[in-house]
RNA sequence: GCCCCGUUCGUCUAGUGGCCUAGGACGCUGGCCUUUCACGCCGGUAGCACGGGUUCGAAUCCCGUACGGGGUACCA
């Protein structure tokens, strides 16, 4: 039995969770549905910057959070016993805090001025030194330090650090790293108007919310030995650490949206990936269950999740092997599901002016199923598939050069079919497949050389569902007339080479 | 500058002193299958950053160098 484990994510509700976020946010999530009835996910939102933490940006955030599918069990919606879960909300917390710690003079009043602070460090800066809070308000007179705080006269709160010592953070993943209390010096907890910092905040919702492993993303490494710091201040257990590599851009550059285009889980889902693949995809980025596998179920990831098998070292994102993820999940599928899944995509996420709009509700979703599940790595791809049905008929250039290629004998077979399919007594997939091979015999071609013209006069594409599959669904009509009209044209395309 | 962390095929990774003439996946590529596009199957491609140690033996341990990342804020 695991020890009951308490983990957070805590995203910033800027509007959008790029792929590093969301990949902690996974690992979080996975490390305590791994534990089981003992492991409980809060979902916290970290809105303390109001200009960009609109109500619309965070009901985005949760929107998008929601499509991953990490149910939270304390949290916006469903509450808990740690509640407010947003920071805004919590600021007596911090106060509290802050009172406690100047209470065992552990903080202390600095009333430095910015520009003094900048001269300090760019002297240091000169001399290639580290720099260092001087510590100059350190041991003002507490009664002196409150009669200036109280007359009005700005200052900043300090967390005043035991000299002399080394802060050492376990980390799960990174090992031991050691950090010299004297190069961190006494920093700021809270600002001039008394709200806290991050480090601050962040341990004392993490202290009493009782989270129990901190699972974050590398670029937190460096804070570590002042939240450890601030933590024993508060008199709190230090909790356990795991610091996970970071997520890169294919280029080897930091993730941003703007130079990767799929570099955020919304953007993933407007491409038409399923939740499930993607949280697949996003657990290999950093860890692996033993090398080998690569596609597992949700319930396999959290049946294998270790957070002692993620690695150290960064990674850069393979939208490839993410899309090739999200093809094996998208197959082995029920049909049933599929649809399901493929409705929920063009309902919830095509954009309403996108291209393929129209494309991608030309038929049921379960039509859709039959016809291109097999073909589809996203649901973002259907439509190109479907487009053929769409009226009225078009031709892409490359279909249109390889219809001409296929010149007399396309003609040929264009004369031989059209009055087979018209006799068809019923127009089945299977009396299609029947006359379509027949039709091969028939004319003594091989079938490539048959199907090719067909398929172009019938679907004008390159793209598109099996043969039999797209005349079947076009309709025997439709089909006839498509195939008429392509004979025109081809007999026309003929001409004209002749001419030329 | 200073501090911390990292470095296995192009990319994601397995590998914790002998099972490694380094395994898997994506990509690329040759072939098969074949009705376009895909899928599937068979094969190929390519890597332990570099230099020193330690050891009978090192991708694995130690030191250094290079390179990459993060931090160094009254940002988060």
């Amino acid at each position: 039995m695991t020890a009951p484990v308490r983990v957070r994510f805590a995203p910033s509700p800027t509007g959008t969770l790029h792929l590093g976020s969301a990949r902690s946010a996974l690992y979080n999530w996975l490390f305590a549905r791994h534990a089981g009835a003992e492991g409980t996910y809060v979902l916290r939102i970290e809105d303390t910057d109001a200009a960009r933490s609109t109500p619309e940006n965070v009901e985005q955030a949760l929107r998008v959070f929601r499509w991953l599918g990490l149910d939270w069990d304390e949290g916006p919606g469903v509450e808990g016993p740690h509640a407010p879960y947003f920071q805004s909300q919590r600021g007596d917390r911090y106060t509290a805090a802050l009172d406690q710690l100047f209470a065992s003079q552990d903080v202390y009043r600095c009333f430095c001025t910015k520009e003094e602070l900048d001269a300090e460090r760019a002297a240091a800066q000169a001399e290639k030194r580290p720099f260092v809070y001087s510590g100059r308000c350190r041991d003002l007179p507490v009664a002196d330090a409150v009669a200036r705080a109280e007359a009005g006269e700005a200052h900043v709160v300090r967390l005043r650090v035991p000299e002399g010592e080394v802060t050492v953070v376990h980390d799960v993943v990174v090992g031991d790293s050691e950090f010299e209390n004297a190069l961190l010096g006494d920093f700021v907890v809270a600002r001039a108007d008394g709200s806290p910092l991050y480090n601050f905040a962040n341990v004392v919702d993490d202290a009493e919310m009782r989270i129990t492993h901190v699972i974050r993303g590398n670029d937190h490494l460096s804070n570590t030995p002042r939240q450890v710091l601030l933590y024993r201040a508060l008199g709190h257990d230090v909790p356990a650490f795991a610091h996970l590599p970071m997520v890169l851009g294919p280029d080897g550059a930091k993730l941003s949206k703007r130079r990767h285009h799929t570099s955020t889980v919304e953007q993933l889902a407007l491409a038409g990936y399923a939740p499930e693949a993607v949280r697949n995809g996003l657990a290999l980025v950093g860890w692996s269950k033993d090398g080998e596998t690569t596609t597992m179920s949700t319930a396999e990831l959290v049946e294998h999740f270790d957070l002692t098998r993620v690695k150290k070292s960064s990674a850069q994102m393979d939208y490839g092997i993410l899309a090739s993820i999200n093809g094996d999940h998208l197959r082995a599928m029920e049909p049933v599901t599929w649809a399901d899944g493929y409705a929920a995509w063009r309902d919830e996420w095509l954009p309403a002016d996108d291209p393929h709009h129209e494309a991608a509700r030309v038929v049921e979703p379960s039509v859709a199923a039959r016809l291109v599940q097999e073909k589809c790595a996203t649901w973002g791809e259907v439509p190109e598939y479907l487009g053929f049905l769409l009226e009225p008929f078009t031709m892409s250039e490359e279909a249109s050069k390889r219809f001409a290629k296929t010149g007399d004998d396309g003609v040929r077979v264009l004369d031989h079919i059209i009055p087979v399919l018209e006799a068809l007594p019923s127009f089945t997939l299977e009396a299609l497949e029947a006359a379509l091979r027949g039709a091969a015999d028939d004319l003594e071609l091989k079938p490539g050389k048959v199907f090719a013209p067909i398929r172009f006069a019938v679907t004008g594409r390159t793209i598109a569902p099996g043969l039999w599959e797209s005349i079947h669904e076009l309709g025997r009509d439709r089909s006839l007339e498509r195939l008429r009209a392509g004979r025109e044209r081809l007999v026309a395309a003929a001409a004209e080479a002749v001419e030329a």
